[in-house]
DNA sequence: CCTATTAGGTCC
DNA sequence: GACCTAATAGGT
């Protein structure tokens, strides 16, 4: 029902007794994202719309999804825009009675939107569940005889007379909305059984090309691999499924780290005696309730499909934790010190935030569970985030054993889409009367979670809480914002605090509570800085010290983690033909030996070739695998060390396939293995008792990084992965292997002198004017290779820019090509602004989008950059 | 002179 | 994003 001009016009706005009081501003949650307005249909009363509900829209010649953002009064049906006047379209059905996001929510993304100087309609349609953006609905209305199902499109394309019958029936909650048709190609997942190399002829290049794929992007819906491959796909994964190299199941089996959670023990901090495992009667009594499960359980009520009815609220019993007994566990002196004020806090409800700095072991998560049932208790909801799934599935296993009767939502970003989505659309259903222990990472935070008393974000100093892809965001922010909405205590603990968290501490912003021993009793590990022999010989990859130390703890029947950080086998293949190196054509990147795929990698982009194939340059054979990743290091351990010592490796090659993470680390945990060799991925979080060495090969990695935090995370990496060593009774060694020993880094981190460190990076920083002492942010620009253009809009840009700049008293340095100048085929400028507010930096980057508008320039914002590459 | 292709603008 | 329009190039 296109509406140009309709014939009645005239008619609806001189006679009707005005259709519409109202006028709608709908924000669109799919490009062009804009927020536009409708009148509201006659079909329906003003009643049936409210901000925060979903709502089908049309636009141009098609149907969109758009949020309902506000009902205002009626004004004139003709609306004057700059390029004459156009007539307003009715919007086309609502899809909830009861709107799915509350005012509180809008007002979240909102405020996101400004942050980004983003629309709401951009932010909303990253927030939202991917099944809940589209238009592929149905309704189905329970009128006489039997039901009857209409798509959105035919909703569009019924009389009037007949849109007001089912007008009536909806009304009446005689309606209910289900998602289309669901693809049978989306209801089962491919992932791979084996690792690489496959045993695969190498003229089988369907083959291996379906399972490059696979390795290179995980678990995949058929569909999803049937458009990435082709048609002929389908025979393929039949060959590969037939041999049990693939394995297909259906989505909803698969949690990629289920597993994760039954074989990470509850770490059980000591002085953490659960008392619940001798009284597990409270939980048994209720039959109404599914309460927490096994650790391996699953969550309530979030696995279900499709939209089911929505006129029914998700009916849940009542918390029981009135009843529960008073303390699931005991807490040592120190963390009952910190718990203490922060109950007062909690009791107040105030918005406040709190730093709990507690060394490696000292139980910073009895301490947030302690927190989280008190909050609970008192009928309000918990959010508790990690930095990563692993991390986020560890807690929800301590969750699950120190606070039985919780009720325990799960939420991260592994999970498939219509678990997220049955998640989403629970927790908005539920209201703010029965509270919710969220378990997850970053992503839960923008769950449409009510009525909050205690968000806690542990390891609150890792990078991964910076969303900086797509809709970027950084999670402090976003549970600052939401605390300071809800009234509710906002948490950071860590170790190694963000220098910015504990230079607010410092000045008094935010208040600090301090764990300093040990919980377990372990003593902290003793460092040792070893200089790195120059030279690229592999003998000189681990020092003479670090061997030795390697075999003693070999010899002796202990456990070494060994850290380095950069994976493959190695990171440059030189061409003995043309002296030069295998780069990768879109990054310009040297491409990366993986020795157990068979391929030359590219670690930016993911490009990759089969090795050995020609050199591209000079069609040369001859390659000289050049520097050391952790596939080498492994190899060269298990020639060193005396056979028959097991060796692991746990990196992003090792631990693609779902569930092999899990695997090693209880192989290694069961020690089925002396040495364990890893990237970063090692230093988080894990708990293995008879670990007494932990080498970082080469230290230095980091140091040299273009960021401004180079330091602080090399400080922050090694203390943390010193952390892994000397967990049990009998204490440990941290061997730090370094190109430049004299760097002031390694002192404080053989001291574990976080304090040290923090005052000498500080003192840096005001020099050089970073942050703290400075907003700092980052424009990104790029453009298409091919752009002939380009290099001249930059260059107009950042004159541009540096004029604005001196305008709003912002410093602009660049445009300057990135540290990776191409990228994924794009050509990529940085410009380094800093202010002493936000505010003017928005006004620069609002300036820049506006004079680049037209041009081939891609430009984004990054507040605060994590990822300066 | 006609048609195939493409770049740019708009959608309420 | 999808669709429409105007502008352009290439072919008859």
């Amino acid at each position: 029902m296109a509406v140009r001009l309709p014939c009645n016009f005239h008619e609806r706005v001189c006679m009707s007794p005005s259709p519409s009081l109202f006028r709608a501003t709908v924000a669109l949650v799919s490009p062009p994202f804009a927020s536009l307005t409708y009148l509201l249909p006659e079909y329906l009363p003003a009643e049936a719309f409210a901000a925060g509900q979903r709502v089908i829209i049309p636009l141009g010649k098609g149907l969109r999804m758009g949020v309902l953002l506000e009902l205002l009064p009626a004004g004139p049906v003709m609306e004057s825009g700059p390029g004459g006047g156009f007539v307003l379209r009715p919007l086309l059905w609502p899809l909830e009675k009861h709107p799915l996001l509350t005012e509180r929510y809008l007002a979240l993304a909102t405020q996101l939107a400004l942050r980004q100087t983003s629309t709401v309609g951009q932010i909303l349609g990253s927030l939202l569940p991917a099944g809940m953006r589209t238009t592929q609905t149905r309704i189905r209305f329970f009128g006489e005889g039997k039901p009857r199902e209409l798509k959105v499109k035919g909703l569009a394309e019924l009389p009037e007379d007949e849109l007001a019958r089912l007008g009536v029936l909806w009304q009446e909650g005689r309606a209910e909305v289900c998602r289309s048709g669901h693809n049978p190609l989306d209801a089962e997942v491919c992932l791979l059984a084996a690792d690489p190399p496959w045993p695969v002829r190498p003229a089988a290049k369907a083959q291996t090309a379906l399972l490059e794929y696979l390795f290179e992007h995980g678990t995949v819906s058929r569909r999803k691999l049937g458009e990435a491959l082709g048609k002929g796909a389908a025979q393929t994964l039949a060959t590969l499924a037939g041999r049990g190299l693939v394995r297909i199941q259906p989505a909803d089996d698969v949690c990629l780290y289920d597993d994760a959670a039954s074989f990470l023990a509850p770490i059980a901090p000591s002085g953490f005696v659960l008392e619940s495992e001798q009284a597990p009667s409270s939980s048994k009594d209720t039959n109404t309730s599914p309460q927490i499960k096994s650790l391996g359980g699953r969550e309530e009520g979030v696995r279900g499909r499709g939209e089911g009815n929505l006129f029914q609220k998700v009916p849940s019993p009542l918390p029981r934790l009135s009843s529960s007994p008073p303390s699931a566990f005991t807490l040592t002196a120190e963390q009952q010190a910190a718990v203490g004020p922060l109950l007062e806090v909690l009791e107040r409800r105030a918005a406040e935030t709190h730093l709990l700095f507690g060394i490696t072991g000292s139980g910073k998560t009895a301490v947030y569970l302690e927190l989280a049932r008190r909050t609970l208790e008192a009928g309000r909801s918990v959010l508790l985030l990690a930095p990563e799934v692993a991390l986020a599935l560890k807690l929800r296993a301590d969750v699950a054993a120190a606070l039985p009767q919780a009720r325990v939502v799960l939420f991260h970003g592994y999970q498939s889409p219509s678990t997220k989505e049955a998640t989403f659309r629970a927790l908005a259903s539920l209201g703010g009367g029965e509270p919710r222990l969220v378990v997850g990472t970053r992503s839960a935070l923008m769950l449409p979670l009510e009525n909050i008393g205690l968000i806690v974000l542990d390891e609150e100093h890792d990078a991964s809480f910076k969303q900086d892809e797509g809709f970027i965001y950084q999670a402090k922010e976003v549970a600052w914002y939401r605390a300071g909405v809800e009234g509710a205590l906002l948490l950071l603990g860590s170790a190694t605090p963000d220098v910015k968290s504990y230079h607010a501490a410092v000045q008094g912003k935010i208040p600090l509570h301090l764990l300093t021993c040990r919980a377990g009793g372990g003593t902290l590990p003793e460092v040792r800085i070893v200089q790195l022999p120059k030279g690229r010989a592999m003998d000189h990859l681990l020092a003479e010290e670090s061997m030795t130390a390697l075999h003693e703890v070999v010899e002796r029947g202990e456990q070494a983690v060994i850290l380095l950080n950069r994976r493959g086998y190695a990171p440059l293949m030189y061409c003995l033909s043309c002296n030069g190196t295998a780069k990768c054509p879109h990054c310009d990147i040297g491409l990366a030996y993986h020795k157990g795929r068979e391929r030359l990698l590219c670690h930016y982009c993911g490009y990759s070739v089969p090795y050995p194939s020609p050199c591209a340059s000079c069609n040369g054979m001859d390659f000289l695998p050049m520097g050391e990743g952790t596939e080498r290091l492994e190899e060269h351990l298990a020639s060193a060390l005396p056979p028959g010592t097991g060796i692991l490796r746990l990196d992003r090659d090792s631990t693609r396939r779902p569930g092999r993470m899990e695997e090693i680390l209880r192989a290694f945990a069961r020690k089925e293995a002396s040495v364990l060799v890893g990237t970063q991925m090692l230093s988080k979080g894990h708990h293995f008792p008879d670990v007494t060495l932990a080498v970082a090969v080469d230290a230095d990695l980091g140091l040299n990084l273009p960021d401004y935090r180079a330091a602080e995370r090399t400080f922050q990496l090694l203390l943390q992965s010193a952390g892994r060593s000397g967990r049990g009774e009998k204490g440990g060694c941290v061997i730090i292997q370094t190109r430049d020993p004299s760097h002031y880094c390694w002192e404080f981190v053989k001291n574990a002198d976080y304090e040290g460190f923090f005052t000498r990076e500080l003192a840096l920083r005001e020099k050089r004017r970073y942050p703290p002492f400075v907003r700092l942010a980052l424009i990104r620009i790029s453009y298409p290779m091919d752009a002939q253009t380009g290099a001249d809009e930059v260059a107009a840009l950042g004159t541009l820019l540096r004029a604005k700049g001196r305008e709003l008293g912002v410093t602009v340095l660049g445009p300057a090509p990135a540290p990776l100048p191409f990228l994924k085929g794009l050509r990529r400028f940085h410009c380094l602004v800093k202010g002493t507010d936000w505010q003017p930096l928005r006004a620069l980057y609002a300036e820049a989008r506006k004079s680049a508008g037209k041009g081939h320039l891609r430009i984004r914002l990054d507040l605060d950059p994590v990822n300066m590459l």
